[in-house]
RNA sequence: AGGGCCAUAGCUCAGUUGGUUAGAGCGCUACCUUGACAUGGUAGAGGUCGUAAGUUCGAGUCUUAUUGGCCCUACCA
């Protein structure tokens, strides 16, 4: 003991700590001390039970933006939570090769460079290019994710074009190729003539277009010959798209409509082109759309493309890969389609042929990446049979062995998968895994099979028919999504034997969670159940956390064109990558969207700034005294202060515990946020100051021990969130040989630290300050100025207590001097509560003469004025408190006088209004009082 | 056209199976530099829950209709 703090006064402690937090220089020094000391790595934890996520690999060559930092802030959040609650994590990062942007992306920077197409530079040198890019690139993308301090195992990497996921592709192809499910056909298919590519339904994006259509006439041939009753010698067709008359392979009525179905069988000539094509009957057409005729075009509608396999039409493909016309028609090849359009229009009209056009809108694909318009063209393509899957897929959330989190995004889930069509699984690309099927150049053989090998090993073995050794592989790439489809199991070394033992995948998989955005719950949630139950008969992850898409503070899609990006590392380089974290995470629970407001991020930077502070008050008393061990749950010594702060973080913790598990970030730190501030800021730490600047050593330390424990709890409750400025903290209250906090045990909530009475007292004691607060300034008393206060408690006990408490109370309400009386009950029960009678039972004789007044529902409380001062603004306050509680009050009671509702009503619900109305009806009376005493 | 979602304070959103006086953050107003913090403190103003009807003792919460907004699927020749 030394003589300083005996005589009371505090020491002045050296304070090393700054004023304000500053996140960079700790964020810089944990990642590098985390990752290089092993702590990402999955590590036998006191459950023996494992939890682990994959990743959604982002794209190699991008760049990390507002849906990533929220991703991946989510998954550490659960990592972090998991790994503290004693569970064996494994959070698996990767890298997307994403075909088409990248590929986009590098043909862009070569013809920027050197004005060449990828043909004119050749496939091999092509993709060695994009290798290099990709080298290049792929640190930047890492080094952002460890910006924002994810966990990941990064031994664990793996990218969607290494050989483990190589070899998982190939062998499916190849599988499912033998089993028929894989196959090859001529198919309608959206093509992209940006991309020349097919692209999936999935990618292709209806937007509404202005048009119009176009009524062309369609001569009938030999009508002369025919006893023809309605005299028809042509037919009137509507359409948007005159060019594909040129595809035209017949001409479609309903067989019911009266007015054409005689014509079945006969004959149109097609204008320009002047091909016959028969006319038919298909209940397609809709009798009253348009003019009842339809023009028939498989290759270029979806369809017609039916109606022409009904029909075993001819296909006639009339465009080029780059959507500009063939030779189809010489006078129009080399047009683009809206060329060729008016061209043909004008000719019509030459012709006499063209009737009229009407405007209209209607919906055209746009694709996707591209935005061009996509074509539909028939072409070889690549699919997949996924029904089987889906159907599988279905019933394994159908059975909850996969749950939503929420669960109202299985609907979107099932309404992909339950009318499942043929999955297109071919693109016309070069980056990517190249199709595994290899054709025989021998045009007498012509084989085709799908291998595993590459081309160098197929040419060397020959054609397994004819033994041929001019063998070429299919040029196409597969769709991204398939070998992403394959993630849950490849990352974990599948299918080869060695790599998986080696990744502990029994341990590991199925994985634990999946957490994404709901955009793509169908190109890859979806396909990751399908793909990976087919091939193990295991789901692939048995949660699906669905979190919200970021959008502006407006409810707007980030983009580039409206130029409201956020970029997360210039949130970070101003407020820190924990304030960032914590408002992702505070906004995430099972909404739709988070609109981002970077003000909200200020709002978190200075609750981190506040977390600091209250380290920075209680760290010098810690250092200066030692803390005591105590026995939180058998101490005698707990004041009701220290009763009541336990109670309160215990439910906190409780709190946090459930609703992490549950996927409610947004409870999870909203419940920490408000603990920290409004209890223990607010009232905890200033109920503490006079006993830790007092002389009472034994006090003092006990009041330390536990600000110290309450911290290490908060530090450990908020780690998972905002990892940084918790680890830093922890560096400075950790005991003697204590690791980082990145390893401790997140607190688990214990029963007998739950002492509702102190809770109960100390929401009446914070009541009775902040009311003679209210009165305070409703008068304007300068805060610094002290007043002298006449209270009437009700009931002994918590009359006692007040008392009891009268040192902190006057510090709180800077007051001089505190009378307290008891406020007799029967006063309540009293309609006129300012009777002579009541007012000497209640004590209310003492009332000073002058004063003005508040009640709680406990307690009045008197302040007495000297001075003439204006009490207008306060009489009004009275009296709107006054009416509030009248009509609350009225409510309650018209409530309990209805029969029906106490006969109804569950019986805590009964006694929960009956206190209420007790309470208020108090309250009520000591607020007539007051205003009858003025 | 079919299906789904949403509508609560100036803004952004919570509000569990219907049950006390509908909450939070930001913003706003007034006062205050007090020895953790002005990235602070104290107090306060502000919603009757899009609209209408219904079910119920009781509706922000359930039903129906309606208005407005969003999304998805299909597609209009």
């Amino acid at each position: 003991m030394n003589d300083v703090t005996t005589t009371g006064q505090h020491p002045i402690i050296q304070n090393e700590l700054s004023k304000t937090y500053n996140p960079k220089e700790v964020e810089a020094k944990w990642y590098p001390i985390w990752k290089n000391g092993k702590y990402f790595k999955p590590k036998k934890g006191k459950t023996n039970k494992t939890y682990s996520i994959i990743m959604p690999p982002p794209n190699v060559t991008g760049k990390l933006h507002m849906g990533h930092a929220l991703d991946n802030t989510l998954q550490d959040a659960l990592i972090r939570f998991k790994r503290m609650k004693g569970f064996e994590t494994l959070w698996i990062p990767g890298a997307d090769h994403a075909g088409i942007a990248t590929q986009a992306v590098v043909e862009k920077k070569i013809w920027d460079e050197q004005r060449k197409t990828r043909h004119q530079i050749g496939r091999k040198e092509f993709l060695k290019t994009i290798w290099q890019w990709k080298d290049a690139h792929q640190d930047f993308i890492i080094n952002q994710l460890e910006k924002l301090g994810v966990s990941t195992d990064w031994d664990y990497f793996v990218f969607t074009m290494d050989p483990i996921p190589n070899e998982a592709v190939r062998k499916v192809f190849v599988e499912w190729y033998n089993e028929g499910l894989i196959f090859q056909t001529d198919y309608i298919i959206n093509w992209d003539p940006v991309l020349q590519s097919a692209i999936s339904d999935a990618e292709v994006e209806h937007k509404e277009v202005k048009g119009a259509f176009h009524y062309i006439k369609y001569m009938i041939k030999d009508i002369s010959n025919d006893s023809n009753i309605n005299h028809i010698d042509h037919l009137i067709i509507a359409t948007t798209r005159p060019e594909t008359l040129l595809g035209d392979t017949a001409v479609a009525v309903n067989p019911e409509d009266e007015r054409f179905k005689h014509l079945i069988g006969k004959k149109v000539i097609i204008p320009i082109v002047n091909r016959e094509v028969p006319i038919i009957g298909d209940n397609h057409v809709d009798i009253s759309l348009g003019t009842g005729c339809l023009k028939v075009t498989p290759g270029h509608d979806f369809n017609d493309f039916e109606i022409g396999k009904r029909h075993n039409l001819p296909l006639v493909n009339i465009l080029e890969r780059d959507g500009r016309l063939n030779n189809i028609a010489p006078a129009y090849q080399g047009l683009t389609v809206l060329d060729a359009r008016a061209k043909i229009i004008k000719e019509l009209e030459d012709q006499g042929l063209y009737f009229k056009k009407e405007e209209c809108t209607h919906q055209i694909g746009h694709g996707e990446r591209s935005g061009s318009i996509v074509e539909p063209m028939v072409s070889k393509q690549w699919f997949v049979n996924v029904k089987k899957m889906a159907q599988d897929s279905v019933s394994a959330v159908e059975t909850d062995l996969m749950r939503f989190y929420h669960k109202s995004w299985e609907n979107t889930f099932f309404a992909w998968l339950k009318e499942p069509r043929d999955w297109c699984i071919s693109r016309q690309l070069w980056w990517g895994h190249q199709i595994p099927v290899f054709y025989c150049e021998n045009e007498k053989c012509n084989h085709l099979w799908a291998s595993v090998n590459n081309l160098e090993a197929e040419e060397e073995q020959g054609c397994p028919k004819c033994k041929n050794k001019k063998i070429t592989q299919d040029p196409d790439v597969l769709d991204t999504w398939f070998s992403s489809g394959l993630w849950a199991l490849s990352t974990l070394g599948w299918p080869n034997e060695k790599a998986m033992k080696e990744k502990s995948f029994a341990k590991f998989f199925p994985t634990s969670t999946l957490v994404t955005g709901f955009d793509i719950i169908f190109f890859w949630v979806a396909r990751m159940m399908m793909m990976t139950l087919k091939n193990t008969n295991q789901v692939p992850f048995h949660h699906t956390y669905i979190h919200a898409i970021v959008r502006d503070k407006h409810g707007r899609k980030m983009s580039k064109s409206l130029g409201n990006g956020i970029d997360p590392l210039d949130i970070i380089e101003q407020y820190g990558t924990d304030a960032l974290r914590f408002t992702l995470a505070a906004g995430s629970g099972y909404n739709r969207y988070i609109n981002l407001d970077p003000a909200q991020t200020e709002g978190y930077r200075n609750f981190i700034n506040k977390l600091w502070n209250a380290f920075r008050f209680i760290h010098p008393f810690i250092k200066e005294e030692h803390a005591i061990t105590l026995d939180l749950i058998n101490s005698n010594e707990l004041i009701h202060h220290d009763r009541w702060i336990l109670s309160e973080l215990n439910a906190v913790i409780d709190t946090c515990n459930k609703a992490i598990d549950e996927y409610r970030f947004d409870d999870t730190s909203l419940c920490i946020y408000s603990f920290v501030y409004d209890k223990f800021c607010s009232w905890y730490i200033e109920l503490s100051k006079p006993i830790l600047y007092g002389d009472d050593l034994d006090q003092k330390r006990q009041r330390i021990s536990i600000l110290k424990y309450i911290f290490r709890n908060i530090l450990s409750l908020l780690h998972p969130i905002t990892p940084f400025i918790t680890e830093e903290l922890w560096e400075n209250l950790k005991e003697e040989g204590e690791d980082l906090l990145i390893v401790q045990e997140y607190p688990e909530a214990n029963e007998k630290l739950n002492f509702t009475y102190d809770q109960h007292n100390m929401n009446k004691f914070v009541e009775i300050v902040t009311a003679i607060r209210n009165l305070r300034q409703s008068v304007n008393i300068k805060p610094k100025d002290e007043v002298e206060i006449f209270l009437f408690i009700e009931g002994n006990e918590f009359k006692d207590y007040i008392e009891k408490s009268s040192s902190s109370l006057n510090d709180l309400a800077k007051i001089k001097k505190l009378h307290s009386y008891l406020l007799n009950e029967k006063s309540f029960h009293s309609n006129d509560g300012s009777s002579g009678e009541s007012n000497a039972k209640s004590g209310r004789q003492n009332i000073p003469a002058k004063s003005i007044s508040i009640a709680t529902s406990n307690c009045e409380i008197y302040l007495p004025l000297s001075g003439l001062i204006d009490v207008d603004e306060y009489v009004n306050r009275l009296k709107k408190d006054l009416i509030k509680t009248e009509t609350d009050y009225g409510k309650l009671q018209a409530k309990l006088g209805n029969k029906n509702f106490s006969d109804n009503a569950p019986i805590e619900v009964v006694t929960e209004v009956k206190e209420k109305a007790l309470e208020l009806g108090k309250k009520l009376n000591s607020l007539k009082t007051m205003l009858n005493n003025f």
